[in-house]
DNA sequence: CGCAGACATAACGTATACAATAACCGACAG
DNA sequence: CTGTCGGTTATTGTATACGTTATGTCTGCG
């Protein structure tokens, strides 16, 4: 999925606006495709934290010049995936161990509480489609596909959210779990993924029998043994460390 | 409004404005300015929402091309408060009733949670400083400067979520407050602000005592009886609401 | 032989130029 | 008089070019 999924711009001859009530937001042209790209190689961790993004390497790649990339790098920059350093470019986010703490704890508050109001509005076509993405979720995990997993895993949060109705707060934990899934890269063990378990077919149990409130419970302790199977520790190399260790006022 | 000096990032110097083109010693860009300087602007009611915001004045006004205004554009749009609408520019976005529902259930939510945090970790300064907040607002509320009293309502409820410590909630919070003046703007009465009354004393006296358990209560009335004080009608005028009345399908 | 300073290179930041598209207005025909 | 069609204009989207800065290397001097 790399690499193409942008439209050629070749001249269609008869593309007469038929979009008067037809697309939503489809005006950007080709950039979306582009975030998502490399968003999902954020995710998946084929694109690991720290390594350098530079614009004329993604504009070669993606045949667009280095305008498209620059507005798709800020905008993961403003999603924290990336880390902008002004003369440096860019690079994949390597979350501090603070950061992992907050994003955590983010989640615990929102997602947890985000599950009543899920259980009040959940519909069989939903249920079908989370069972669905569990699914695939422990196919992936069977097949040593960690990648795909973790994305999967990702999606299914975030799809959970988007149950809940308020889009504003699952907009908000969907960046809580694209983050989580750097922090997983960074902190987490290989060769064991967080959701590991078949806590998500147990979620969606709960869901579907209308128990919002276990759901919550459930979904605390299913991140909670997330967190506390990473291995937080405090990085020895962080960049803007040196001020703090020689005390040099900036 | 050109020339407004904001607080410097900590980062690495400062820069006071945009010069003209030629020499920028500066090296870090001036465009956080920019961005203050409009956010404040949408936040202060002087760009009302609807209000069109088009690249060639932005980049006439603050003297930069229009490469700078649109990543402030972008940065803007990613945090809601202007909507980007593909071939016709942007605009100050008018939030939608579900939009408003959806920030306040979310503020109901995270910055109630909050509070325990905030009261748990609140030093002696922080109330000051709090304290110090209150009391401007409530003289730019006594000279009717009712642009000022959303701004530093809006910063007082921020600087409440920084207290927890969690830059992230703290972050979202920020967020929700900013589209909040915007639904004032769009749904409050004029000549009534939302927090009008001394809650905000109150809620810092519950604070510094350690209350966090009150204080979360108190904010929940407080948020509660400010989305109550709105007047959310559905809108009349919609212009993506042809589809809906006419149910023409997608 | 080691360090320091300068130069070259490469990558980012900004501006400008070009192209495409949608809105607006005028003209013509029914 | 009205509706529709075509041209014009204005504004955004994209690309490219140029300037700035940081980094790495090379050379000269101690």
């Amino acid at each position: 999925m790399s690499g193409s999924g942008q439209m050629a711009e070749s001249t269609s001859g008869d593309q007469k606006q038929a979009s008067v009530s037809g697309g939503k937001k489809s005006g950007d042209k080709g950039l979306d495709a582009i975030y998502q790209s490399v968003s999902d190689a954020i995710i998946e961790h084929r694109l690991k934290p720290g390594a350098r993004l530079r614009e004329d390497a993604l504009a070669d790649v993606f045949g667009v010049s280095r305008t498209g990339i620059r507005k798709v790098l800020q905008r993961l920059a403003l999603e924290q995936l990336v880390t902008l350093t002004p003369r440096r470019g860019a690079s994949v986010t390597r979350p501090s161990v603070d950061e992992a703490k907050d994003v955590f704890e983010a989640r615990l508050l929102v997602e947890c509480a985000l599950m009543e109001a899920a259980a009040k509005r959940i519909t069989e076509a939903d249920v079908e489609d989370l069972r669905n993405m569990a699914s695939q979720e422990q196919k992936a995990l069977r097949n040593r596909e960690q990648q795909t997993a973790i994305k999967l895993s990702a999606a299914f949060h975030a799809r959970l959210a988007e149950l809940s109705g308020n889009r504003t707060l699952a907009g908000f934990v969907s960046q809580l779990c694209s983050r989580s899934s750097l922090i997983l890269a960074v902190y987490g063990h290989s060769g064991h993924l967080g959701c590991e378990s078949h806590d998500h077919e147990n979620l969606i149990d709960l869901l579907a029998t209308g128990e919002g409130v276990r759901a919550g419970e459930f979904m605390a302790r299913h991140l909670k043994s997330i967190e506390s199977s990473l291995s937080i520790f405090e990085e020895p190399e962080e960049t803007p460390d040196l001020r703090d260790i020689f005390a040099l006022n900036d």
